[in-house]
Formats: C-alpha cells, sequence, structure tokens
DNA sequence: TTGCGATAGAAAATCGATTATATTGTCTTC
DNA sequence: GAAGACAATATAATCGATTTTCTATCGCAA
C-alpha cells in the first residue's frame, strides 16, 4: 500500500485560495465591491506575492472579476445569472445523477448512506452552520460521485459554489428547508432502488426547491450581513 | 520569443496568459512534461511575477496541473479523458445548439452565415492553419452563441480548448477533414431551418468524427511535434 | 548490494522595493 | 458653473533578491 502524501505540502498561496474561496462563497465580501489588494493583505497577513496569485486562481474559477489595471471586483448578484446557474445545475446535477445510478456499487452505497446520516445529524444540530455546510457539500458531491466523468464533477463543483454565494445570502426560510432535508433522504433511497429517474425527477425539484430560497438573497437577505 | 504588445489595456500577466494558453493548446510544449518556470522566462521574456499569475491562472483553467512546492507540470493526454471531454462536449454543445436555435434571432442567422463563409474560405486556403483554426473556433462559437446561458458557454469554451490539445497533435486526416468541413455548412443550414432535432444529431455526429480524428494523438501524432 | 542520512545544488515560493497606471482633487478657462 | 488640464495621491503591476523546499548524489553502515 502507497503511503499517504504529506499533507502539510502547502504554500501561502494555496491556503490563502482556499480561505479567499470560502470567504467569498459565504459572502464575506460585499457583492460588486472592489477588493483591495492592500487590506486583503492586511487582513489575512500575507504577503503580496501569494496573495496575487491566489487572485489569479479565484479569478480563473470564476469567484472573482479581474480588470487589467484596476485590481479584482467581487462579482455582482445578479438575478439572471442565478437563474442561468440554476439551470445549469438542474442540467448537469440530472446528468450526473443518472449515470452515477448506473455505475456506483455497493462502496458508492455505503459512503452515500454515511453521508446522508452525517448530514442529517448535523440538520437536527443548529448550532454548527459551518459544519452543516461541509457536510451538505460533501453529501451531495458523494451523490455524483461515480458519474464517470471527471469534468461533469468539475462544473457541478464551481456551480455549486456559485450558487451557494446566493443561497447564503438568502434569509432562512425553515420550511422549506425542512422538505429540502427530507429530499436528501429520498435521493439516498432512490439511488439505492437504481430508480434514475425518479432521483434525477427529485434532484430537479430539489434545486428548484433551492433556487427559490436562494432568490431570497434578492431581497432581505442583502441587507443582513 | 517576445510577447507581442497589443492595445488596449494588457497587463504582462494577461499577455503571458494568452501567449500560454494557445501554446498549451497547440501542443507546443510536451504532454506530461514539467515546466520549468525559469525556463519559461527566459522563452518568454517576462518577470517571474506575471508569469506566475498566468501560470496559476492557467491552471485553475486546467490547462496545467499544480503542484505545490514543485511548480506547473503539462496534464498528460489521456485516451479515459479524451473520452470524457468528447463526450461532454456533445452533451453540453448539443443542449446549447438545441438552445440556441429556439432563441437565435435574425442578427443570428446572420453572423452564423458569415462565420461559416469565413471559415469556408479558409478550408480552401490550406497555408495558414492558425487562422483556420481562429475561424474555426470562431464558427463553433456563433453557433451556440444565443443559447442564454454564459456559464454553459463558459464550459464549452473550456471543453473546447482542451479537445484541441488532442486534435492538434493527431495526424491528419484528410477525407474526414472534408466531410467534417461540409458539416459545418450542413449546421448553418438545420440551425436556419431551426430543426433543432437534426442540427442536435449532427452535431452529435460531427464531434464524434472529430473525436475519432483527435484519437490519432495517441498514435503517430504524438510524435509530429 | 541495499538502505539510510547528510549535503550540495536546483527550483519554487515569497518578500521588499520599485515602476507604471489609475484615480482624485484642484485649478483654469470658456 | 461645466469641461478640461494638470498635479498629487493611491493602487496595481512588476522586478530583483532572498528564503524555503525539493531533488539528486554521495558516503557509509548493515
Amino acid at each position: 500500500m502507497a503511503i499517504p502524501k504529506r499533507k502539510g505540502r502547502m504554500t501561502t498561496s494555496s491556503r490563502i485560495y482556499d480561505t479567499l474561496r470560502q470567504d467569498l462563497v459565504n459572502g464575506r465580501f460585499e457583492a460588486g465591491e472592489k477588493v483591495a489588494i492592500s487590506s486583503l493583505k492586511a487582513r489575512y497577513d500575507v504577503g503580496l506575492s501569494p496573495l496575487r496569485e491566489a487572485l489569479n486562481r479565484l479569478a480563473a474559477y470564476g469567484l472573482l472579476i479581474q480588470e487589467n489595471q484596476r485590481g479584482f471586483r467581487v462579482p455582482r448578484l445578479d438575478r439572471d445569472e442565478l437563474d442561468d446557474i440554476a439551470g445549469m445545475r438542474r442540467e448537469l446535477e440530472g446528468m450526473a445523477l443518472e449515470r452515477a445510478i448506473a455505475r456506483g456499487d455497493a462502496e458508492w452505497e455505503s459512503e452515500l448512506l454515511a453521508a446522508a446520516h452525517r448530514l442529517k445529524r448535523a440538520d437536527q444540530a443548529p448550532e454548527s452552520g459551518d459544519e452543516w455546510e461541509r457536510l451538505h457539500g460533501r453529501f451531495h458531491r458523494t451523490l455524483v460521485a461515480p458519474c464517470g466523468s471527471a469534468w461533469l464533477l468539475r462544473f457541478i463543483e464551481q456551480l455549486h459554489d456559485q450558487f451557494d454565494r446566493y443561497r447564503r445570502l438568502a434569509p432562512e426560510a425553515p420550511e422549506v428547508r425542512r422538505v429540502l432535508d427530507a429530499q436528501h433522504g429520498e435521493l439516498v433511497a432512490l439511488a439505492l432502488e437504481r430508480d434514475a429517474q425518479g432521483a434525477r425527477a427529485l434532484m430537479d425539484d430539489h434545486i428548484q426547491r433551492s433556487y427559490e430560497v436562494a432568490l431570497g438573497s434578492f431581497s432581505r437577505g442583502r441587507l443582513t450581513r
């Protein structure tokens, strides 16, 4: 068995990239805001070079907008773009889910059950929102993981990050939240039954409802920072 | 080789990004090769900072692999990955084409005809391969442009770049090339007739044949640099 | 031999300072 | 007053040098 590589191989660049990505997805920057590089330098206590490298990566990834000679901006929240992101999520995650159901093996079933269980426990422990986010992302990743297409997974990941920018700013919607949480379990059930059609339909509905929650980012949500 | 200065707001970073992207897509670097930063510095006659920023962007875009503390590598050419890329192209470009046909207006029809005509002329003038590549890319972009989804277009663009890494290394296939060239015209005809089904089917076939050409990158093509 | 540790050299990552560009504010002119 | 020119300031981009980390090689012991 191969020895697991040292996790410690991290550069300042990569660390700050991860941190900034999280902070951008979680709405810790005002949408549309100009990102003053020197203020980030102070805020995260890093040098210019690794910081700029991280910003360049984030711009290529789509979480920042880069304008030559004018630095970086946080993308605006835009209703049409949210529609686009949600629509693409439906298409791509539906596709990925069907394939995953066709290809996933017994090990996948186990991991899926585990991921769903962890998420369910987090649903009921409302104290740690960040932990819930982590497990939620992980559940959705696990669901589509064996779809067989690395590029499809990559795109889905990217869309999730974009989508979450909106969702995390939206006001809480406890009733919808309860439905969404329940759907996670139903998705697992349909996946285990290998009901691709049913699962895809449910995923579609799941994303649609999430989208409706995320739409809230345009009303009250924007102001509650 | 010096980086040509372009008009407009351009940074060294952006210039070298464009150049490197082209060079990577066109197979001017050996697949799997480790990219020695200092050799690039000499090759393109730029400083370390803008070069590293460009490399970071390219890694986030998927044309390079970044390994912490070990710099950058050109991704290997991998048969399974080519399958993946071609498959995703079929899915996404098919989807985009259907939507474009449903939404494209008269102006789109004009631009499409123009793009197809320019490409056709380039087909018959085999001297300038780079120009043909430019017009070919432009034609395919025009075809799907009014699909209505910026993210879909973004993903398609990215997949094209990935696909072309393989295609440009593959040996010439004049007979298939002739078929592919003819299909461009047929695609325009079907688009103008608003035959979404037919156009999608043809696009599927078009990508499939291109894929078969690109497969050649695994035999002789690899050596013809 | 084979494996281990030390080490010199190479390469990547980062820093501190400089240069180039954009932005802001002020003054002038019409 | 509004528009434009200019200077002052702020910020982005880049450079040259330094620090850190990897990698190849060697000597030595089992």
